[in-house]
DNA sequence: ATTAGTGCAAATACTTTGCAAACTG
DNA sequence: CAGTTTGCAAAGTATTTGCACTAAT
């Protein structure tokens, strides 16, 4: 889901299209999941000087509408990032802490969940080092 | 990695064990994954009214030993179970909290990374409704 | 007796809330 | 103008730290 998209179907859900939405949209539609604070910060070099709580307010916005869906490496704190058709999970290196997308086979998955958990999503990550960091 | 088996290994290496320790074991032993203030609830239940510093610190202690390993549920706190032989993950209800284990095909997930990346670890989670809560 | 383990209070990090003011359409 | 969005201050929850004190071996 890409951020104009996102803005479109806001406007026509006659939702207002600020310039911090605009900067959050341009900002999570780059990159790889950010946490609230790496998007407040990304918002200052925009030099836009909002208050975290309008960053926490419009995360959850995005969440609540479905543009954003929210991750979670275990560090304490949430990440988000733009919905993907192709559903793709994340390796994180934990070292640099660079986040790479992966795309598993999800059939391959879900077959093994048997019995009758009625399943609504899930996640999937891994932590290793990247290749830059092997190196070093 | 059964409680008792843990203390035996802790004693060899010249730790003590406490009343707090032995019951924090037999706590994580019988359960799901718990959070520091569940495990705290569940040593207030046995009479032991620690403080939750002793928790978090004991949670550390035994994390840092190989016994624990930490999961993440995405509900902004950590939980943390005994490590066990066979990796498996997780069923969350998203209703009514219940955990169930799930044991998948490790190699067939592992199989589908490529390229270089190290591999450490890796979190696994699905949430959805459990079999009571999709009746009511 | 040693020193690992504990309690307490305070500090830090992340997130949420209430309300008044500002801005978009 | 009307209703949405924002800022600010304060509160809430999870976790950590320093230091003096207690207890296991």
């Amino acid at each position: 889901m890409r951020g104009h998209f996102v803005l479109e179907k806001l406007k026509r859900q006659g939702h207002r299209i600020t310039k911090t939405r605009r900067q959050i949209l341009q900002i999570l539609g780059g990159r790889k999941p950010m946490s609230a604070s790496e998007l407040l910060d990304g918002l200052e070099a925009l030099g836009n000087k909002v208050n975290k709580t309008t960053v926490y307010r419009e995360l959850w916005f995005l969440k609540e509408g479905g543009f954003l869906q929210e991750v979670s490496f275990g560090e304490g704190r949430s990440r988000f990032e733009l919905v993907s058709e192709n559903c793709h999970h994340h390796l994180v290196c934990e070292s640099c802490g660079d986040i790479e997308d992966i795309v598993l086979d999800e059939k391959l998955i879900m077959s093994q969940i048997k019995g009758n958990f009625e399943l609504r999503r899930h996640s999937i990550e891994f932590f290793g080092l990247c290749i830059s960091c092997q190196k070093s």
